[in-house]
RNA sequence: GCCGAUAUAACUCAGUUGGUAGAGUAGCUGAUUUGUAAUCAGCCUGUCGGGGGUUCAAGUCCCUCUAUCGGCUCCA
């Protein structure tokens, strides 16, 4: 006998070689018809494995990850049989789950695969659900697998298999198709009652551009059709929220062909909220001890030799522009961080002047593949809310912790609470790519991961994903289809000081080297507004948001007393407009909503009589009518709440 | 940059097998003088993304360029 211990902590005896699913049957009916996968000690297992030892058990339904997860890895095979069965030269790849679903990459060959395939694809998985097709594991050598697939010519399989070890290969076989998988999988394709091929794509074999492009089939399933429904009604619904669609109902920004992709144009709404985020932060680096400076768009191509920039990333930027006459070379500015330097540089430092943290809004110019600009996430010129700190070795930890302090308390403010803090280390595998000793990456990387632990930050550790001059820790946020984008950052650099000569004079009258912190809070202006946009839907906090407030006039006879309110809300520091249009009050009122304006004023004759405004909230309804002076009382505390 | 898709009025979208373009919204004009999510009537709006080709005839078919969308790769 041996025994299991379930996850409630209560224990179980059973027969050695007895199931997971048994285990299941045992608890309840209900159960066995539901559950997915076993985790057994932490690894996710097949139903069918028997159990020899003691050991924990949890059984994934559905509304586990690991259930989800085995469930989508499975429906991989079956949308891989399907196609197997349609395209016999097809080639297979990978097939995983993701967060949503799961892909398979599957080298068509000569055929071309069109998105009007899908249907033809999922009738044929139909079909193979209906057969009552089970899947079923099969342990082999790593010789017998090699020899099974490379009769078969499938190259990505026999690459795979050469990277493993023999004895751990596991096949599993569902009807007709055979794939190397280590599983664990359904025990046959019943459960999978619903699903849709969604997209189709191109990705590079194990993600190498060198390597032939395969093509990816996204798709998701469900236990039920209503809850694919229902996943794809939702999907429609994050879609309302996607910024590019906001930005231009609300007329924020707009992208022109004329003006070139990826340089987007702030309308005067967009441009005023962007200011009065700009505003906001210059004003909590202020009190954080920062100047303010202002550098040209364009520098020397040598400045960038020497932060050494040109070397890294010449060749895909814009192109340097020369002067007619000298034939000098500039290059559009695609960093603040050389011009800082020349700065600090213009007056020798003591160390009575550290930390030094110079502050700009500085609009850099980045040449990003064309497949790559997306809205205003991804652009090839953007304002980043940049600043270099350069102190001394023993003041980085403590800057570093400061820096936190800001871009928490900017993400507080917005309410973005689902954010995720990452830790970029370099490759230590990959050391040429990176300029720098080991011994100041050592010491920045340590700086780094002791300033999250002091702040008590839960953060993930990436190696390899360091910036090329120092490690570096980022703030991620989703956007409304959740993919995940890059705010804030904050880098230590060892490097930069070192290639433009900086230099303090210490305590002990010697000169010193100072480090340097890039840090951006908001990232960029660009992809923090698009960012802001969807996690709003576009409704922003009074403070942000383009018109406070609009006055809706009864009827033509109560125009001058809507102008009188406007100027009095205008003194008062509010900002609004009137709908002088001649429409009804309800129509004005339907437009003003769907233009998500937080207030509505209603002014008639009552109104106009008496001094007062009927207020209206945006969503809410009918507040009743006050003084103008109370509404504006109303709108500035709010505000006031909002900052604090 | 690569794979696949899309591009019609200011906006959202129709446009059958090729026969020189429509709707709603917005805009303009007039009537109405309006009280918490659409008042009525009339009018205007297009190089059908650009260029080339096939055809008696192209929004529709083919080629090419540009931009956009979903991914891959990249992201100082």
């Amino acid at each position: 006998m041996i025994n299991i211990t379930l996850p409630d902590g209560s224990i179980k005896q059973f027969e050695a070689g007895v199931t997971a699913l048994d285990v299941a049957k045992s608890i309840s009916e209900g159960l066995a018809r539901n559950v997915l996968s076993a985790t057994i000690d932490g690894e996710i297992k097949d139903l069918s494995m028997p159990i020899t030892n003691d050991c924990n058990l949890k059984l994934n339904t559905w509304n586990d990850e690991d259930g989800k997860h085995t469930f989508w890895h499975s429906s991989a095979h079956l949308m891989a049989s399907a196609v197997q069965a349609l395209y016999p030269n097809a080639k297979f790849g990978i097939g995983p789950a993701i967060e949503k679903g799961f892909y398979y990459d599957i080298d068509f060959g000569e055929d071309v695969l069109r998105e009007e395939d899908f249907a033809k694809i999922e009738k044929k998985m139909t079909e193979i659900v209906q057969q009552g097709v089970k899947l079923v594991r099969k342990e082999v050598s790593k010789q017998d697998a090699l020899d099974y697939f490379g009769s078969k010519n499938e190259q990505y399989k026999v690459e795979l298999i050469e990277g493993l070890e023999d004895g751990k290969i596991t096949f599993y076989e569902s009807g007709d198709f055979t794939d190397l998988c280590r599983g664990p999988h359904l025990s046959d394709f019943s459960p999978i009652k619903a699903f849709k091929i969604t997209s189709l794509a191109g990705a590079y074999w194990r993600g190498d551009e060198h390597n032939k492009q395969l093509t990816r089939l996204y798709a998701i399933s469900f236990p039920k059709k209503k809850e694919l429904d229902e996943y794809l009604q939702m999907l429609e619904e994050a879609k309302k929220r996607d910024h590019r669609k906001l930005g231009k109902e609300l007329e924020l920004f707009a992208f022109s062909q004329n003006v070139g992709q990826g340089l987007p144009l702030w309308l005067p709404k967009g441009t005023e909220l962007r200011k009065r985020l700009e505003n906001f932060l210059a004003k909590v680096q202020k009190q954080y001890g920062y100047v303010q400076v202002m550098t040209p768009h364009i520098g020397n191509v040598n400045l960038y030799k020497t932060s050494g920039h040109f070397q890294k990333y010449g060749k895909d930027s814009f192109q340097p522009i020369q002067t007619p006459q000298e034939g000098e070379e500039y290059m559009l500015k695609p960093m603040n961080c050389p011009h800082h330097c020349e700065i600090y540089r213009l007056m020798p430092k003591s160390y009575k002047d550290l930390p030094y943290r110079v502050a700009e809004f500085g609009t850099v110019y980045r040449y990003e593949m064309s497949g790559e600009l997306h809205g205003l996430t991804r652009v090839r010129s953007f304002t980043q809310d940049d600043a270099h700190i350069f102190c001394t070795q023993d003041q980085i930890k403590e800057e570093f912790c400061k820096v936190i302090d800001i871009v928490l308390y900017i993400f507080k403010t917005l309410k973005f609470e689902n954010f995720t803090a990452q830790i970029s280390l370099r490759d230590p595998n990959n050391k040429e790519k990176y300029i720098g000793t080991d011994e100041v990456w050592d010491k920045a990387e340590n700086a780094i991961i002791e300033s999250v632990a002091e702040k008590g930050l839960n953060a993930v550790t990436e190696t390899g994903e360091a910036a090329f001059y120092g490690p570096k820790l980022d703030f991620m946020v989703k956007d409304a289809l959740g993919r995940s984008w890059q705010l804030g950052t904050i880098q230590v650099d060892y490097n930069l000081p070192e290639r433009f000569n900086l230099e303090y004079i210490g305590a002990d009258n010697q000169k010193h080297r100072p480090v340097m912190i890039h840090r951006a809070p908001f990232g960029s202006m660009e992809r923090f507004v698009a960012v802001l946009l969807e996690h709003t839907a576009g409704e922003f906090p009074l403070w942000l948001t383009p018109d406070q407030y609009i006055i809706l006039p009864i009827s033509e006879k109560y125009e001058q007393y809507a102008k009188q309110v406007g100027q009095t809300l205008n003194m008062a520091d509010l900002r609004g407009t009137i709908d002088n249009r001649n429409e009804k009050t309800g129509k004005k009122i339907r437009d003003a909503e769907i233009k998500k304006i937080r207030y509505m004023l209603i002014v008639g004759e009552k109104e106009e009589a008496e001094g007062l405004v009927s207020v209206r909230e945006h969503l809410k309804g009918d507040l009743g009518a006050m003084k103008m002076e109370d509404f504006a009382k109303l709108v500035q505390e709010e505000v006031r709440k909002e900052l604090e």
